[in-house]
DNA sequence: GAAATTTCCGTAAACGATTGCAGTCAATGA
DNA sequence: TCATTGACTGCAATCGTTTACGGAAATTTC
């Protein structure tokens, strides 16, 4: 092990002996303290801009107990609702000075347990995730909330109360809306083909579609509702299972685009036309879902609205000290919308 | 301004009090250190278990100048190759205790200058980028290279010789292939769409398209090169341009698969059949390339693989201290690959 | 049995920025 | 002229962890 490398080139200190002040004032300087003399604050300013002194992180968040970091952990980069949600996130709290670490629990929980450690771990001020599609018990974010640290979750959150803000798509709606449209459409067998129901999106979505199905007095077939990861290959399965003998659905609703998606390609593959035969609807408009032939009618939810819901309730968080302001502990709900496309 | 809170509950003194040791015992049992009788070793380690204490990163970084978090910086999260990347970083630096803070330039060097002082800021121990499409000063790296912390680029790399690895993809040969590809399936009027020259993946990319070119002895006419920036909007502009008046082309490469899409729907709202009249490669194997009727020959680029090279490399950089061993200063390239499919 | 090791553990000084407190100096009022 | 005020700046402690150094106890060696 050696020892840390001498001062740094690069510290308040040095500043301040070749300014012939003290660290205490470069630091005023630096956090725009009143009662600095306007000269000496140019002449600190105008050193730092030269030397490009740039002030370490981790000495000031040891002193002040504050990284301008927040944390986010998420299932997975390459899920498109995810993508555009961290970009939003990224670049909200990039322009009000905040960093992100974020972090991908690959839909295991261990791994999101230890995120939670070490985003703890690095002190960070605030973290925001979307949960594993298995997380049903929350306690592993316990260490932060105890902490003071605000947790935000969104999309896959918990269904429990838990001390932290909520904000997701109006998943309800969504199932509501695919279901309603494709009963409009005349579709009277309506296969549904959803995620598990440990996690809250695929409840809330199928509720949504169970209300519609009743509010037309129409029978859920519970052999036509199948509970699996939304991967491809699953769906493959499902519809080699669902078409295996009459009768067959003359609609599919997927949870899930890429689910939808696969339905289709099968669908294509085994020669039952879409629309015609089979109509076919998905969720999260997906950029694939739009460049298909025929294109998937989808739920759009607006992830960009999602992230910016994000940024300004993790922003609310991080200013007030003060816990004592009032911050509503109830779901904030993004609306979401039918897309229709050439798959109805 | 609130004075920090007084001495965290969980910070090694409350764990030397309660156990009556020092706080240096403490410290040494968990980095491991010899010299620690085995009782009070273990007796210090069910404690931690016990309480759930977690090492405070800042100051632990602030000692040792080291804050195992590596920084990384990208144009666009969205961008296939790096969602892909991102994602094998991700957990190859997690799986050897290192974590990761994630940002995205957006493509603008304002921003990534920005990106690059924070990442200094926050005292990262190494920094990996993709570069902006218009980087070629790389100048706002120097604070990151000057104070001995690594630099490894990768896709966008800078053109000019400087003291970071590099990674990349075989620009050079997917522009080869691509271009031999076509031409052996008798296409002879092989129209280019370029993104800027600024950048050397479209440097690379076109250099190849020209040496297969003139390989077979076929001239490359300046007016069926286009540079622009690879938007699916630029590419129906020159699509108009190219389709405008004869002689038409007879094939289309794109340095990009977002471009290749759009010239397909272009091609297939204007009534040009694919491949029949107009054959379509494209650049990077985007998931939608392999979706859309006719899916579009492209170039994989192995993400993956590039991943895994800068984990690797990344990695030799943070062990070694003595920066005597020697590093190759040779761009490392990963190989590509032809995917044909239906647009040829 | 004394000396030389070895093993274990505590002391204290860093790392760099922040901030309450106190001190200096000039300007102002009585 | 002296006290008072206020603007400005410095002192020094602090955040929590690490680690060189030295001391005490246990062990080995001759």
């Amino acid at each position: 092990m050696k020892t840390p490398k001498p001062t740094s080139k690069n510290s308040i200190q040095e500043l301040a002996k070749a300014l012939k002040l003290s660290p205490a004032t470069i630091s005023r300087v630096l956090n725009n303290h009143p009662h600095v003399h306007t000269t000496t604050r140019n002449r600190v300013m105008a050193f730092v801009a030269k030397t490009g002194y740039t002030r370490n992180v981790m000495a000031s968040g040891l002193r002040t107990n504050r990284t301008n970091t927040v944390g986010l952990i998420v299932p997975k980069f390459s899920m498109f609702l995810h993508t555009e949600v961290i970009t939003t996130i990224q670049s909200g709290l990039h322009a009000h000075g905040y960093n992100l670490i974020i972090c991908q629990s690959n839909d295991s929980i261990e791994m999101e347990k230890d995120l939670a450690r070490t985003l703890y771990a690095s002190r960070v001020d605030a973290v925001i995730a979307a949960c594993t599609l298995f997380t049903n018990d929350f306690s592993h974010f316990d260490i932060l909330t105890e902490n003071n640290i605000p947790v935000l979750f969104y999309d896959r959150v918990p269904v429990q109360p838990y001390p932290a803000c909520i904000v997701k798509g109006d998943d309800f709606r969504g199932g509501f809306l695919a279901a309603s449209h494709l009963i409009q459409l005349g579709c009277k067998r309506i296969a549904y083909i959803s995620g598990p129901l440990t996690c809250n999106i695929y409840i809330d979505r199928f509720a949504g579609f169970e209300k519609a199905m009743t509010q037309h007095k129409i029978p859920v077939r519970k052999d036509w509702v199948f509970y699996h990861e939304l991967t491809a290959e699953n769906a493959r399965k499902t519809m080699y299972r669902l078409f295996a003998k009459p009768p067959f659905p003359d609609a599919i609703m997927a949870a899930n685009d890429v689910t939808a998606i696969a339905v289709l390609e099968y669908a294509k593959e085994v020669g039952i036309i879409v629309p015609e035969d089979l109509r076919i609807v998905g969720y999260s408009n997906d950029p694939r879902s739009a460049i298909i032939t025929p294109s998937i009618t989808t739920i759009e939810q607006f992830p960009v609205n999602i992230g910016k819901v994000i940024v300004t309730e993790v922003l609310k968080r991080l200013k007030n000290d003060s816990d004592s302001e009032v911050l509503s502990p109830e779901p904030i709900i993004v609306p979401v919308e039918l897309i229709r496309r050439m798959s109805t």
